[in-house]
DNA sequence: CTTACTGTATTAGTACAACGATACACTTGG
DNA sequence: CCAAGTGTATCGTTGTACTAATACAGTAAG
């Protein structure tokens, strides 16, 4: 799952780590249960401090897709497909908020932003 | 113009500075060649150091919204309404592309993004 | 119980953005 | 010309995000 990482990336390196667990929790491949690789190791395989590793672990566990175990180890938590899909639901609403913010700091209104979303999907699946 | 400025906001001061005038020009309430307060003028309003107002100048001027001439001032530049339609087909543009990027970091997909936009937008224009 | 594993907590170092202070250079009106 | 106003350039201080280092504490298998 960890083929590349990027250190001059300027996505920060615990940024890439939970990025990678997180879209694959969200697309299945990982159900809940699993057991993920322990601090320590995931830190030696990738060449990364284990501190980094865990502030990934803790941002997937504010979102609520792992859980942390003292002692036990770090295990994708149980989502059912209803809540997976509210998830999604608040997920982008919070994104959209954030993008309509922005859109008003630069003086572009909703209409511009409806059609530049649809032209960008559109191109994606003609 | 400068009713509120917050120190405290996670907003730097220069983009909260740059962002007002840039709304005001995007909305024609200032026209090219107006002479916008000089930099120790609007420092001294907002109880700001000089340098701060000249980094959101500089902002403004790397946008080609505004002109710095040295001795003389800061001025409005003139934009076409051509111009000012397409700069913001352009900024709208960049703002989905950042989203979608966000999204695909969070698992969320375009579709849910678009009905989000929708319902966004339908509750400010019902 | 002991050992070898897990996560936890605190601290430090580095890099960078933000903001301010100060001296410099250009423009314009008198 | 010159004085008052303008932007310019450079540096220092501060705050914060990121990463690492190291010592601590819980868990569970033998």
């Amino acid at each position: 799952m960890f083929d590349r990482i990027d250190p001059r990336s300027p996505t920060p390196l615990y940024e890439q780590i939970a990025g990678r667990i997180r879209v694959a929790i969200a697309a299945g491949e990982l159900e809940g249960g699993h057991h993920l690789s322990s601090v320590r190791q995931l830190a030696s395989t990738l060449r990364v401090n284990p501190a980094t590793v865990v502030q990934a672990y803790r941002e997937l566990e504010r979102e609520g897709f792992v859980e942390l175990r003292h002692g036990a180890g770090t295990f994708v938590r149980g989502v059912s497909e209803e809540r997976k899909k509210s998830e999604r639901v608040r997920g982008a609403a919070e994104l959209v908020r954030g993008l309509l913010a922005e859109a008003a700091r630069l003086g572009v209104n909703g209409e511009d932003l409806r059609t530049a979303l649809d032209h960008e999907l559109g191109r994606k699946v003609p």
